[in-house]
DNA sequence: CGGAATTATTTTAAGCTTCAAATATCCGCT
DNA sequence: AGCGGATATTTGAAGCTTAAAATAATTCCG
């Protein structure tokens, strides 16, 4: 049987947007972002053991020997809080980090990699950027670096978009 | 130089650092999506009072006006099916969606908007796209379409990674 | 000094997400 | 018909995530 033709709603519907190479992008960026993470997420679990997120975790102290605090790291992340709060406490009670009271500030704690903690972040590590270049495989060095380019000037222009940007 | 693919285990015993770009490629473009989602997320809240996941199944079926299986939304939106199981649950209780099994396969369920489900989802989707455009607005229309390519070969080339896909 | 505002963290409730196991149904084949 | 494998969905357990409220400590400033 014949569908019923278009009444005026879903007209409007078929009429692009004015933006709509700029929501395609965006859908396009998504996908890549979600094709990607997902087989990390996947190669990290079966081959490891571990999730992304402690992963990602494990990785922002990899690169501040001395430590973090927790505000740093949910910074760092961009994940809230208490996020944090629960991933960290899973990981303490793994023993791959360690936390203590900062000492010149007792709101604050400071947590840092354990020795296995390390050890095991190297290996994973090693890992995810071989991984990471077999994705990025097709693409060539100069595009490469155009879309780093491109993706540094995307940051900065959602950047300006965000509330409280008023200032430049 | 490598004709012959390695396995993951080969590949994490590669000298380290030796695939610095990419790896910084894809910090880049995880930090930009994150912070353009976070901000959708934010404004999808506070404006509508809708998660983000619930907007995205809603932009899945208002494709599909004569709806979709569960399976369809699990595979486009690339999340599992106990994923979109729930979701559809919630957005069936809340009046946005309407779900009947399949006439031709009892095994499947068929889901589509309700006229409530489509009347907000058209008011979120315009305020969504005049987001997406702000964020993207520091770029130009040639930068756009760069970027678009781009990506396009990204996500070819993560996929052409992916287990599974000897073939080409 | 003392109060107000800020900052660091935790807690709680709700929802999202995955994986794996369990059900139910369908399809192809003999 | 009926068996066996594939497909569609649900369920359950565990973990992730957020927003908002609560707690605790610091800093600012008059």
């Amino acid at each position: 049987m014949d569908a019923i033709p278009l009444d005026a709603e879903a007209k409007a519907l078929e009429a692009p947007g004015e933006h709509a190479d700029e929501l395609r992008l965006w859908l396009r960026m998504l996908t890549c972002t979600n094709l990607i993470e997902a087989e990390i997420r996947t190669r990290l679990r079966d081959t490891f053991g571990v999730t992304l997120p402690r992963f990602d975790l494990m990785a922002q102290l990899d690169r501040a020997p001395e430590g973090m605090t927790l505000s740093d790291v949910s910074r760092r992340m961009m994940v809230s809080n208490g996020n944090v709060t629960g991933l960290v406490e899973r990981l303490v009670e793994s023993g791959h980090l360690e936390r203590r009271t900062a000492a010149h500030d007792r709101r604050a704690q400071v947590i840092r990699l354990t020795d296995l903690g390390r050890a095991e972040f190297r290996a994973m590590a090693a890992a995810h950027e071989a991984w990471i270049a077999e994705m990025f495989e097709g693409l060539s060095r100069d595009e490469v670096d155009v879309l780093m380019r491109l993706l540094a000037k995307t940051k900065s222009s959602a950047h300006a978009a965000l509330p409280g940007e008023s200032r430049p």
